[in-house]
DNA sequence: CTAGTGAATTTAATCGATTAACGTAATTTA
DNA sequence: TAAATTACGTTAATCGATTAAATTCACTAG
C-alpha cells in the first residue's frame, strides 16, 4: 500500500480512504490512486484489514460438514454435503466472502478456529451432539444450521418439513396400493431428521389406515452400506413387503443394489422410494422415484441468512423452512392386486 | 495475549516464547502461561501472527476446484472433486493447515485472492486454460496440480498414468472379443487428461490390430448429460458396437442410463467400462467395471508435497504418478461369437 | 573482586492496513 | 467581512502477534 500511495504522490490514508470511499477524495485522486493500484497490481492484506481497528472483519465463513472415512475413502460424507458445500461457496464468494472447510468430528476445536481466524460467521450442517452446540455458543458469532433440529433458541436455522416430504412419499406408495412398506433410515436417536421423517411415514401410514410395524423399520448409517445391509436384512426376513420407503436416496441406492444381486427387481418386485434427490438419482437405472428437496437453495439460503445476520447482529433468530416435492420416476409400481411378492 | 501475560506476571514476548519455544523459558514461567492460557481460553489471532514479521505463513492452503452449474444445481463438477477434496482437508488438517475452497471459472481474480490472504500455498485440481497458469506463476507460491498436463516446470504435479490406464480399460474389453468399441470422453482439445486417454485406447486397439475410427469416438463435457448425449448419438448412428469404454465413470453412468431407456441391456447388449472408480460405481447395477485409482491418495500426495515446497522454496519440480488398476465388476460381458448385437 | 558468560526476560520496532483527530484552503452563510 | 462549514489530506495511534536487541541476574573463572 505504501507503494500505491508513494505512486500515486499521497499517503496510505488517502489511499485507504479512496478505496473505500468513507471520507471524500477528489476525482483526480482517486484517479491517481486506482491508476497506481493497477500499475503495481496491488492486492490489499487481509489480515492487516482484519487485524486493524473497528471494522474486524475477515469475510471468512466457516463451514463444518460431518466427514468420515468409508472405506478407505476420506470424503465428505455423501454427495448430499458437496452439493450444498458447492453452492455456499459460489453464494458466499458473490457476496464477498470465502470459504474455510472443516470437516470435523465435531471436537471443540472448531471453536478455537472461529477464534484464530476471526470467522464473521459459520454454517453448520448435519446433526451432532449437544454439547457441540453448547461450545459453539460461546464463540459469540453468527451461526446457522442446516439441517439440524438443534432446538437452541441460539442459533438461525435452514431446513426442510423432513416430515411433510416423508409423508409425501409415504403416501405416494400407498396410493400405488402398498400396504407391506418397509422403512430404511439413518439412526433415529441421534439424528432429528430421521425422527421427523420417521414420524412422517408413521403418520402416513395413519392416515391410510396401516399398522405401524416396528420390525420393518431398519436403522443404520446413512450410507450406501447400510442401505445395503437393511435390505439384506429385509430380504433375510420373513416379512414379505411390497415397497420399501427409504430416508435418503443414497439408502435407497444401496439397497437398490442389494436386491438387484439377489435377483429382487425394482420396481417389478419390490418399489422403492428415495428422499433427497440427489443429482445421480435421475440417472439410475430405474431413476429413483424420490422427494426433491432443492439442495443448492438450502446452500444459498443458509448464506443469506448469515451474511444478514453479520451485518445485522440484532437479528432475531430465524427459521427457514424450504419446500419439498415429489419427483415420480421408475423406482415405484402400482402394487399388484394379488400380493404374491415373496421378498 | 496481552491478558495471559498479565495473568501470568509477565511480557507478551515471554509468552510468544513460551508458546513457540524460540528461546529458552523457564519452566516455572512455561507452566504459568500454560496455565493462564487454559483459563482464559485464550486462541492466538492468525491474522496478528501472519502479519507480524519474519514467519509470514498462514497455514492456509487454497483449493482451486472447477465448478459448473448444471441444471440449476451449483455444485462441484462431480463426485472426483469433492472426493479429492475431502481428503485434501482432512490431510491438511492434520498437518496444521486450513483449506480455502474456491470453485472457480479459472479468471485470474484467484491471484489476488492468494496475495490477500496470504496462502501458503495452491492445489490446483483439474485443467484450465493456458492463461491461467501463466498468471498463477506470477503469485510465486508453491503451486501443486492434480490431474493436469500442464507441462510449464514451474508446477508439481500430481496424476496418474492415464494412457496406460485407458489401455487397461480397453484391451480388457479386447480381451473379452470386441473388436468394435467406441470411446466416450470428455473434450480433448481442451484437456490433456481427455487426450491421454484417448491415446490409452488408441494404443490397446493398435496392439489387437484393430483399426482406429473417428466416427466411434464421442466427445462431450465430462458430465451425466453427455453421457447420455454421446449414448444417444451412438444408437442413433448406423455404427454397430458390442462395446464402449468411457474415459469417466460419469459418462459411463450416464451412458448406461441411455442404454436403460432405449432397452439395450448392460452388459448383455452392449457391455460399458468406466474409468475412476467413484464410490458410487460398485453401488450401480450392474456394477461398473471400470480403472480404479486411489482419488483419496491423490489429495493426501497432493497435500504433502505442496506442505513440503512450503518448507523448502527450493524443492525441485515433483511430478508424481499414483498407479491404477481395473477392476472388474458386473458391466462389462464376453462378447457373443456371433457378432449381431444391433446398438 | 571483577570481568565474562549464558539463561531468562523485557523493550521496542515491525508487519499492512484502518481511522480518529487534526490542519488547511476554499466555499458558504450570516 | 467575519464566522462557520465543507472538502480533502496528513499525522499518528492502533489492532495482536513476532523477534532483534537490550537488559537483568546469577554464576563461574581468573
Amino acid at each position: 500500500m505504501k507503494d500505491v500511495a508513494k505512486a500515486a504522490g499521497v499517503t496510505t490514508a488517502a489511499v485507504s480512504y479512496a478505496i473505500s470511499g468513507k471520507r471524500p477524495i477528489s476525482d483526480e485522486t482517486r484517479k491517481r490512486v486506482e491508476q497506481a493500484i493497477k500499475e503495481l497490481g496491488y492486492a490489499p492484506n487481509m489480515a492487516a484489514r482484519t487485524l486493524s481497528s473497528a471494522s474486524r472483519d475477515s469475510k471468512l465463513i466457516g463451514v463444518v460438514v460431518p466427514q468420515t472415512e468409508g472405506g478407505g475413502r476420506l470424503m465428505f460424507q455423501n454427495q448430499f454435503y458437496s452439493e450444498i458445500l458447492g453452492s455456499i461457496e459460489l453464494c458466499a464468494r458473490q457476496k464477498g466472502y470465502h470459504v474455510l472447510i472443516s470437516a470435523t468430528d465435531a471436537n471443540e476445536s472448531y471453536l478455537m478456529l472461529a477464534k484464530e481466524r476471526n470467522l464473521d460467521g459459520i454454517i453448520v450442517i448435519g446433526m451432532y451432539p449437544d454439547e457441540f452446540y453448547q461450545q459453539m455458543k460461546k464463540s459469540q458469532i453468527p451461526i446457522v444450521l442446516i439441517d439440524s433440529y438443534c432446538n437452541d433458541h441460539y442459533y438461525h436455522n435452514v431446513r426442510i418439513d423432513d416430515a411433510y416430504g416423508s409423508y409425501l412419499a409415504t403416501r405416494y406408495v400407498l396410493e400405488n396400493g402398498h400396504r407391506d412398506i418397509a422403512f430404511f433410515s439413518g439412526r433415529i436417536k441421534e439424528n432429528g431428521v430421521m425422527k421427523k421423517r420417521l414420524a412422517g411415514y408413521r403418520d402416513a401410514l395413519l392416515e391410510y389406515g396401516v399398522e405401524f410395524r416396528d420390525e420393518l423399520v431398519f436403522e443404520g448409517d446413512i450410507d450406501y452400506k447400510d442401505g445395503i445391509e437393511s435390505a439384506n436384512r429385509l430380504m433375510d426376513s420373513r416379512n414379505s413387503v411390497t415397497a420399501v420407503v427409504a430416508a435418503a436416496d443414497i439408502l435407497a441406492i444401496g439397497a437398490a443394489k442389494a436386491f438387484y444381486e439377489r435377483g429382487v427387481r425394482v420396481p417389478d418386485d419390490i418399489s422403492l422410494m428415495g428422499f433427497d434427490d440427489l443429482e445421480i438419482s435421475q440417472y439410475l437405472t430405474p431413476g429413483l422415484t424420490t422427494v426433491k428437496q432443492e439442495i443448492s437453495l438450502k446452500g444459498e439460503k443458509a448464506v443469506e441468512l448469515l451474511i444478514r445476520n453479520i451485518n445485522e447482529p440484532e437479528l432475531t433468530k430465524q427459521e427457514l423452512i424450504l419446500p419439498v416435492s415429489l419427483v415420480e420416476r421408475g423406482s415405484v409400481k402400482r402394487a399388484v392386486p394379488a400380493d404374491n411378492a415373496r421378498t
